[in-house]
RNA sequence: GCGGGGGUAGCCAAGCCUGGCCAACGGCGCAGGACUUAGGAUCCUGUCCUUAGUGGUCCGAGGGUUCAAAUCCCUUCCCCCGCACCA
C-alpha cells in the first residue's frame, strides 16, 4: 500500500519537474477541456472525483494523441456557504468542528477558517492539493481562479455588460425568501443560511376575496379552479384575527399573514383584531360564482398556513368534507356559538370529473378510506391522493359555467388570471412550512420589484443555440436529444440578490451581487486570462472593458488598448493570441445535476456573447457515486474521505474503478469491495505486465502472430472509443480484455522476447490515461525512453487474419473437448483427433459458393455434389451431409460463410499444437485425418468430423 | 399529467442504433481442481435444463415482420429521475 504512495508521488513530482502542466500555445493542434468548478462548500468525497478523473484521464489519452492539451481547474465560491461555514467555525459550532476535524483539518487551521476568505483560500488548497494534484492530474496550475478573486470579478462585470448591451438584462417583479432581519437568505436543503425549513417551498396561493358587507373575508388557496364548489366558508373560532387596510379595501386575515402580507403588498396597514368567533353564521358573496355562502366554524384553519381562512369545496377538498359532515352530526356544536344547525345543511357541488372517482373526488375517497373525523391521520393521505389525482386527470364539469371541459391545470390558470382580473383575486406568495433564519428570526417572501433577470427566454437566443447544440458533441447521446427542450423550457433566470453573499458586485447597481448560476457560465475563456492576472502581468484595474472587448472578442485596436490599460502591448498581444488559440472550449464535463441548471446557463451565454467560431464544441455528463442510500451525504456522514482512499486503494486502482466500474451515464454504489477488486486487477496487471518483460525466448509461430494481432486489434479498439470519450470500454479492452490475451499467450507457451516486449511498450501506453503512476513506474522500469506520458499513442498495425483463426480453432476444440470430458467425466488416457475428409470439405466449398451466388438450396447442393464421383462413393452420408450443411448454410451471415470457407490445414495446426494439447489435458494427443486408411477409430467416431470442427474420441 | 431513462442469466453490467459465430463480452459471487500448504494472491475448469461435443428453453409479458430478433414494429405490465402537483 505505501509502495502505491511512493510511485504517485514519484511520478507527480516528476511530471511537475518536467513541466508537464504547462500549457503553451504552440503548433499543435489544441485541446481545451474542463470540469464544471466545483461550489467551495467544504470537503467533497470520493464520489465527486468520478467526473474529475474523466477528464483527466481524456486530456491525457488526447495528449498522447498529438494534441496540445489545457485542462484548467479553479473553484466556485460564490453564494453564502463560505460565510456561513465561517460564522459556525467563529461560534466554535460542535457540529461543524467534528465534520471539519473528521475529514482531515488539521486543528492548527481552525482559526483561518473563522473569515469567508480563508474558508475559501483554505478549501482551494485542499481542493487542488488533497484531491486534483493527489490523483495525479495534469492541470495547469497557473491558471487556477476563484470566482471570488478580484480579477474574475472584473470578467463578470464585463460578461454582464454585454449581456446588457444586447438586451439580455431586464427587471421585472421577484417574490424571494428573505430574513426580517438579516434580508435575503437562500432556502436550499443544505441549510446554510437556515436554522430550519430547507427543504420549504415557495407556494403560489391565489387570495380569493369574499365580500361581507363593506370588508372582505381573504382565503388562501393553492386550487382556485374549485371556486365552482365553495359551499360555505371556515373559520376557527378559537383564534383571533386582523383587519388590515390594503389599499382602500378593508382585509380581515390571520394576525401572520397580515405580516407576510406587508412585505409583499404596498400600502398595507392594521387597523385591529377581529374574534373568529366573531365571524361565525356571517354570509359572504363567494368570489366568481357571486352566491352568498355561511362562514362556519372548523378547528383546522391553521394562521400561520396562508391567510389562516379557508374556503370550502367539500366535493374535493377532504378537510373541507370531513370538517363539514363532523358539523352536521354535531348540531349541539353549531348551537353553541349561537348558530341554527340548519345552516350546516349543505349540498355538496360536483364540479371536478376523474377516472377512477365519483362525481365527487373527495367524498369518494374519504368513504373508501373510512376517514371519520379531523383527527385521522390517514386524512393527509387522502388530500395528497385527491388533489394529485384531481391535477393530472380531472376536467371541469357542467357545474363550472364556461370553464366546463377544461383540464384541471388549464383551468387553475385561466381562473386564477380571470379573477385576478375582475379584482375577486390577487396573488400571495408563502412558504410551504416554517423557515428560520441562522439569526433565528422568521423568513418570509418578500416582494422585489426591480429584479434584473438573464432574459434566458429570448426567443431568438433559444433558436440560435438550439441550432448550434446540434452541430455538438453532446454525451450522452440523450442528452444531446434533451438539451433542445430543457432550452426551450429555461426561462428569465433572476440573477442577482441582495444581502450577504460572496460574489461580482452587479456593474450596473452595486447593491446587488450576482448570484452563482449566473456568474459560472462563460468562465472557461477566463482560465485564458487568470494566469496573466496570477503572474501580475495585468492587474484587475487594467481589466477594463475594452481590454475583455479586445482579447475576447477582438475588438478595437492594440495599440489603443495597450495606451488606454498600460498593459504592456506584448502581453496583450499574448493574451488575444491565447484565447484564439486555445477556444473554444473542446469539452465542458459536469454531474447530471447541471442538465437543467449550468449547462443551458454556459450554452446560452456563449451563444449570446462570444463569435459563433468560439462557442463550445462538447458537453459530457456523468452520473453519480452514491452511498447505500441515495447520494452521498458531504454532512450525514459514512462519506469516504478523498485522501483517505487514496492510501488505502492507491490512486490508480480509484482512477479505474471510476473509469471502469459501470457507464458514465449510470448512477453507482460506492462499494468498498468492489473497489478492492480494482485494486486486485491494477496488481495483477502489472504483475503480467513484469512477467512479460521478463519473456526470453524465441518466436513460436502461430501464436507470436496472434498476439500481436490482437494487440493491434486491441489499439484500434481504444482508438474508437475515445472517439466517443467511452473511457470504460477502452478500459475494459486494455485491464480486461488484453490481460485475457496474454494469458491465453502464455499458456499457449508463448515465450518470445520481441512479441512480448512490443506487446508490453504498447499496453502501457494505453495504460498511461487511466493509470499513470503505475504505467510510468514500469515503462521507467522497463527502460523505456522519456516521459510515458509524453510519449505517443500506439498506432495502427496490420492484422494477421489466419492466426487468429488458428488460434480460435485450437480454442473451439478444446471446448468441444471440455465439454465432453465435462458430461461423461472420464479422465482421458488419450485424446483422437480426426479432421474432416477431403470429401465434406469439397461439399462445404461448393456450399459456400452457393450460399455467396444466393442459389444455395438442398435440392442444388445435393445435385452438385453428387455429380462428383469421389463425393457419391459415401452414399447416403453423403447426401444427408449436403442437406444438413444447405440447412446449416442457408442461415449464415456473410462473416461466418467467409470464416467457414476459409482454407486452413486443420491437421497440420492440430499437429503443431500437439505438445500444448498433451499437457493441458494431460494426456497424448493423436491427430488422424478421416481421410487416412485404417484408421483408428473404434467408437466411429470420425465420422462426425465437419471441416473446422474434428470428431474427438475420448479413451 | 409533461419530459427523460430503464427492465438481460445469483448480483453488477455489455449488447441493442448498423437483425445473423448470442446461451448472450466482462466483472463479482459461488463450486471443483492446480500450485502452494503465511498472505483478502495467482492459474485452470465449471456455474439455465439436458446431453460424448446434442438438443431444449432464454434477454419484463404478449403478438407481429424476417430464412433469421435480446436486437426492428405493435400492444401491455413494472421501475427510476427531472418538472409539475399538494391551504
Amino acid at each position: 500500500m505505501a509502495r502505491f504512495k511512493d510511485i504517485e508521488e514519484k511520478w507527480q513530482s516528476r511530471w511537475h519537474e518536467q513541466g508537464l502542466h504547462i500549457s503553451e500555445r504552440d503548433e499543435r493542434p489544441k485541446f481545451m477541456i474542463i470540469f464544471a468548478y466545483p461550489g467551495v462548500t467544504g470537503y467533497l468525497h470520493v464520489g465527486h472525483m468520478r467526473g474529475y478523473t474523466y477528464v483527466d484521464a481524456i486530456s491525457r489519452y488526447m495528449r498522447m494523441n498529438g494534441h496540445n492539451v489545457l485542462f484548467p481547474v479553479g473553484t466556485h465560491a460564490t453564494g453564502n456557504g463560505a460565510i456561513s461555514l465561517a460564522s459556525r467555525v467563529a461560534a466554535r459550532d460542535p457540529d461543524t468542528i467534528d465534520y471539519l476535524l473528521r475529514n482531515g483539518c488539521p486543528e492548527g487551521s481552525l482559526p483561518l477558517l473563522e473569515t469567508p476568505e480563508g474558508v475559501v483560500d483554505f478549501f482551494n488548497d485542499v481542493y487542488v492539493n488533497d484531491y486534483w494534484k493527489r490523483f495525479g492530474f495534469l492541470c495547469d496550475w497557473r491558471r487556477f481562479t476563484s470566482s471570488i478573486r478580484p480579477d474574475y470579478n472584473r470578467f463578470i462585470q464585463w460578461q454582464f455588460r454585454k449581456l446588457m448591451e444586447l438586451g439580455l438584462l431586464i427587471q421585472k417583479p421577484y417574490y424571494a425568501p428573505a430574513c426580517v432581519e438579516c434580508g435575503p437568505v437562500a432556502v436550499d436543503p443544505s441549510e446554510t443560511d437556515l436554522s430550519k425549513g430547507g427543504n420549504a417551498e415557495v407556494n403560489e396561493y391565489t387570495l380569493l376575496k369574499f365580500r361581507c358587507g363593506d370588508e372582505y373575508l381573504i382565503a388562501a388557496t393553492l386550487r382556485p379552479e374549485t371556486v365552482f364548489g365553495q359551499t360555505n366558508f371556515w373559520v376557527n373560532p378559537d383564534v383571533d384575527y386582523v383587519r388590515v387596510r390594503v389599499g382602500d379595501e378593508t382585509w380581515i386575515v390571520s394576525e401572520p399573514a397580515s405580516r407576510k402580507l406587508t412585505h409583499q403588498m404596498d400600502d398595507v396597514s392594521p387597523l385591529g383584531p377581529v374574534a373568529g368567533t366573531e365571524l361565525l353564521g356571517m354570509m359572504c358573496a363567494a368570489p366568481m360564482i357571486g352566491r352568498e355562502i355561511p362562514v362556519l366554524p372548523a378547528a383546522f384553519c391553521d394562521p400561520n398556513v396562508g391567510t389562516g381562512l379557508v374556503t370550502s369545496v367539500p366535493s374535493d377538498a377532504p378537510d373541507d368534507l370531513v370538517a363539514l359532515r363532523e358539523l352536521q352530526r354535531d348540531p349541539d356544536k353549531l348551537r353553541s356559538y349561537g348558530l341554527d344547525p340548519s345552516i350546516a345543511d349543505i349540498d355538496i357541488i360536483p364540479i371536478i370529473d376523474i377516472e377512477g372517482y365519483g362525481p365527487c373526488a373527495a367524498v369518494d375517497i374519504v368513504d373508501r378510506m373510512g376517514v371519520e373525523d379531523g383527527r385521522d391521520p390517514r386524512l393527509p393521505e387522502a388530500k395528497k391522493q385527491v388533489y394529485k389525482d384531481g391535477h393530472h386527470l380531472g376536467r371541469m364539469n357542467s357545474n363550472c359555467g364556461t370553464y366546463e371541459g377544461l383540464r384541471v391545470e388549464e383551468a387553475k390558470e385561466r381562473m386564477r388570471d380571470d379573477m385576478l382580473a375582475s379584482g375577486e383575486a390577487s396573488l400571495f406568495h408563502d412558504l410551504s412550512e416554517e423557515v428560520v433564519c441562522r439569526c433565528g428570526k422568521p423568513v418570509m417572501i418578500r416582494r422585489v420589484d426591480d429584479q434584473w433577470f438573464i432574459d434566458y427566454g429570448n426567443p431568438e437566443l433559444t433558436a440560435r443555440t438550439k441550432e448550434h447544440c446540434k452541430g455538438m458533441g453532446i454525451f450522452p447521446s440523450e442528452y444531446y436529444n434533451n438539451v433542445q427542450g430543457v432550452l426551450d423550457w429555461f426561462r428569465e433566470r433572476a440573477c442577482v440578490r441582495q444581502g450577504n453573499w460572496l460574489g461580482t458586485r452587479f456593474p450596473f447597481d452595486e447593491g446587488w451581487i450576482i448570484e452563482a448560476i449566473s456568474d459560472s457560465t462563460l468562465y472557461p475563456v477566463y482560465y485564458l486570462i487568470s494566469s496573466y492576472a496570477n503572474e501580475g502581468k495585468v492587474s484587475e484595474a487594467q481589466m477594463t472593458e475594452p481590454f475583455f472587448d479586445h482579447v475576447i472578442l477582438g475588438r478595437g485596436e492594440g495599440a489603443d488598448v495597450s495606451q488606454q490599460t498600460g498593459i504592456d502591448a506584448d502581453v496583450l498581444r499574448s493574451i488575444k493570441a491565447d484565447v484564439a488559440y486555445w477556444y473554444p472550449l473542446d469539452l465542458n464535463l459536469g454531474g447530471k445535476e447541471h442538465m437543467t441548471v449550468h449547462f443551458p446557463a454556459f450554452l446560452f451565454n456563449h451563444q449570446a456573447i462570444m463569435p459563433d467560431d468560439l462557442l463550445p464544441r462538447g458537453i459530457f455528463v456523468n452520473w453519480y457515486i452514491t452511498g447505500k442510500k441515495g447520494k452521498i451525504s458531504k454532512s450525514k456522514g459514512g462519506a469516504q474521505p478523498i485522501p483517505g482512499a487514496a492510501e488505502r486503494f492507491g490512486v490508480d486502482s480509484l482512477r479505474l474503478y471510476y473509469a471502469h466500474v459501470a457507464s458514465p451515464f449510470a448512477d453507482v454504489e460506492w462499494d468498498e469491495d468492489i473497489v478492492t477488486s480494482y485494486r486486485q486487477r491494477v496488481e495483477r496487471v502489472m504483475r503480467m505486465v513484469e512477467e512479460l518483460h521478463s519473456l526470453d525466448g524465441a518466436d513460436r509461430g502461430v501464436a507470436d502472430r496472434w498476439l500481436r494481432s490482437r494487440m493491434a486489434r486491441h489499439v484500434e479498439a481504444t482508438r474508437r472509443h475515445m472517439d466517443h470519450y467511452d473511457l470504460r470500454q477502452m478500459a475494459n479492452v486494455v485491464y480486461f480484455d488484453i490481460p485475457n490475451d496474454i494469458r491465453w499467450y502464455l499458456r499457449r507457451g508463448g515465450r518470445d522476447r520481441a512479441t512480448a516486449r512490443k506487446a508490453v511498450d504498447a499496453w502501457l501506453r494505453m495504460m498511461c490515461p487511466i493509470t499513470p503512476h503505475l504505467a510510468e513506474e514500469a515503462w521507467e522500469s522497463i527502460g523505456g525512453q522519456g516521459l510515458l506520458s509524453e510519449a505517443e499513442y500506439p498506432g495502427h498495425e496490420d492484422y494477421d487474419a489466419e492466426s487468429e483463426l488458428a488460434e480460435s480453432y485450437l480454442r473451439e476444440v478444446m471446448e468441444d473437448v471440455n465439454e465432453i470430458l465435462k458430461v461423461t467425466g472420464i479422465k482421458p488416457e488419450a485424446l483422437h483427433l480426426y479432421t474432416a475428409p477431403a470429401w465434406k470439405s469439397k461439399v462445404m466449398s461448393v456450399a459456400v459458393t452457393m450460399a455467396e451466388q444466393g442459389s444455395l438450396s438442398i435440392p442444388n447442393l445435393t445435385k452438385s455434389v453428387m455429380s462428383d464421383e469421389n463425393v457419391r462413393s459415401h452414399g447416403k452420408a453423403a447426401s444427408e451431409f449436403a442437406k444438413k450443411v444447405a440447412t446449416d448454410m442457408m442461415r449464415r451471415s456473410t462473416s461466418e460463410l467467409e470464416r467457414l470457407s476459409a482454407d486452413i490445414d486443420e491437421a497440420g495446426l492440430l499437429g503443431e499444437a500437439r505438445p500444448f494439447l498433451e499437457s493441458e489435458l494431460g494426456c497424448e494427443v493423436v491427430v488422424h485425418s478421416s481421410d487416412e486408411d485404417d484408421l483408428y477409430d473404434p467408437q466411429s467416431k470420425a465420422r462426425a468430423s465437419v471441416p473446422m470442427r474434428p470428431a474427438i474420441y475420448l479413451e
